[in-house]
DNA sequence: ACTTGATCTGTTATCGATAACATAAACAGC
DNA sequence: GCTGTTTATGTTATCGATAACAGATCAAGT
């Protein structure tokens, strides 16, 4: 393998020339550093960043753990995350954790290993260990998705209970009270579990009864277990005439199951769900949901990420504001 | 920051027995491994993989480029790559191109300077200097979804067009002679292109017309843009009796596009997708598609690289067949 | 007791770049 | 012309681990 010094010899310079000649800001002639790439170019060579890391302490990693890697919502954070961190020569190293607090512990260790210049992890319950090593990273830290009682560092996030009340509140006011909730009954999935936790908080507000929930399974939820929840709710409350489901993927399966059943929606049972998923929006009817601005959310962590590394103050906590976005399925 | 040495120094050894103490087959004492392993937690040592890199030459990483982070298909392939390498101790590095060639080469450069041990890319339309960094690259290069007439190295996937017929001749098969195709006409989606010109050629091979297709934009072809082409298609040939879409997204807006018009599907139009995505086995009816199996494209790419990196003798070639899996929207 | 081999530990040099410092040349200001 | 500043380049030491080699210890075999 070519190195610098390799092109240092080819083209009458030292290797600092070299090294200058290869960076942005490098203080070289431009004649110089035109002949130096055109070297490296014809020799083939390709920068080590290894080696550059380990001298400068600099990786240009930010690392990122998301609980599944098959979920549009994630899928648009770590779209917003990436661009976001382009601009300042930041690459994001991205792991998922299958909603399993272990393994996000491994995945942690594993990424602090590699010097990451921030982490950035989803939810704000971890292992006590996870916390320490993130505690003691000496990086800037941000918890995403969630607004977490005892942040480690940042947050970029909102209250997923309080985003579920809006949506109890929109279905009360349309005239639904018999209603279920579908999910979030797992320690795993502790943003599934505060979206019940704020569906039952805002049907005890407006005095209203709130047993009717459905056990989903582990996470993640999808599309047939929303199904077969719902078959399992109408069986088990055939009196429902409105189901919140922990995400848009679980209310479309609840969906289907209504329609091979023969049951109208909305004129039978009213169904919401979460994430404004493409599939909200496409079902036929659309689904109502709540938008929670994944892509927003990588974004604004990004630019946190990118100044707090610049030396600049930044509030501790950047709210998300989700916005409940009306659909055929609760008319 | 600790490092080895101060942990060696608090336990009275050499930097060198520390090493080895954080290896797995590293020759050291039983006792005095647990007692290195003991002080290096109390003093919170965090193990530098970029030192242990730049002199051993391994960086334990493969990196992968796929077109799009949001989609189930490559979220499958990349599991099973994951968890395939997580075995010998390698960990995946993502990167997506947004289906464009341009932003591949960009980040196979950035990748390949971090010194990946193999590198995984999606299809096989590169610019020239991509293939040129791959093949120089001096590591395994797999691409994987496709065929390439010409591959760089190494190939794990399938005929997109082959696959395509499969479904076509179900069609046939079924009464279905009226066949349109959505998507799939641009360049920068090569997959796509290849499985509208397989749908092409198996309606030529059958003495039938292939010109009802129709164009649905650059990628990622959403469940709108589905929808949207499906309308243009109902317009422009009302006399169409079936349609097949370049994936089961678009084949779901066209669904709903069908329903919100009142086109029964089956009876009127049948339906094919591509890809046996979630939302095809939950729609009602069920969307009939194709398994591409993108979870094992995964897991024998992983498991090809972990071989190859082990000095074993390969096939240059791992194909995956496709599969039909009948849904109720091609009754 | 002596050889042989396996196991454990230490010493030295090194991976490939860059920080820090030094120096030379060019240029401006008075 | 002299000093001070900027710009371009080179020299040396170093980032934190590990490969390669060497030496010490110990058990087994003859």
């Amino acid at each position: 393998m070519i190195r610098m010094k390799d092109i240092a010899a080819a083209a009458g310079v030292s290797v600092m020339t070299v090294s200058r000649a290869f960076r942005q800001n490098g203080a070289v002639s431009a004649e110089r550093r035109a002949a130096i790439l055109k070297v490296a170019d014809e020799l083939g060579y390709v920068f080590d960043s290894t080696a550059s890391t380990l001298r400068s302490q600099k990786t240009g990693f930010v690392a990122v753990t998301i609980p599944s890697i098959n979920n549009g919502n994630f899928a648009d954070t770590v779209r917003g995350l990436t661009e976001g961190l382009a601009g300042a020569g930041l690459q994001v190293l991205l792991g998922y954790t299958d909603y399993d607090m272990a393994a996000e512990e491994r995945l942690i260790d594993a990424f602090l290993r590699r010097r990451p210049e921030a982490m950035v992890v989803t939810g704000g319950a971890h292992t006590d260990r996870a916390r320490r090593m993130l505690a003691g990273a000496g990086v800037p830290v941000v918890e995403i998705w969630d607004l977490p009682a005892n942040p480690i560092d940042r947050v970029v996030g909102f209250s997923n209970a309080d985003a579920v009340g809006l949506m109890v509140r929109h279905f009360l006011a349309v005239g639904y009270s018999r209603i279920a909730f579908i999910g979030g009954d797992t320690q795993r999935d502790t943003r599934g579990l505060d979206r019940r936790r704020g569906f039952v908080a805002a049907m005890e507000q407006a005095g209203l009864p709130a047993h009717r929930l459905i056990d989903a399974g582990a996470p993640p939820i999808t599309m047939r277990e929303g199904a077969v929840a719902m078959g399992r709710l109408l069986d088990q409350w055939p009196e429902v005439d409105a189901v919140i489901c922990v995400s848009d993927l679980s209310a479309f399966g609840a969906l289907g199951e209504c329609q091979r059943r023969g049951v109208a929606v909305p004129g039978r049972v009213a169904i919401g769900g979460f994430g404004a998923f493409d599939v909200a929006a496409c079902a036929v009817p659309t689904i109502t949901t709540v938008d929670a601005f994944a892509g927003q959310i990588g974004a604004k962590t990004a630019a946190m990420i990118v100044r707090v590394l610049a030396g600049e103050t930044v509030p501790q906590v950047n709210r998300v504001e989700p916005q409940l976005i009306l659909g055929g399925s609760s008319l």
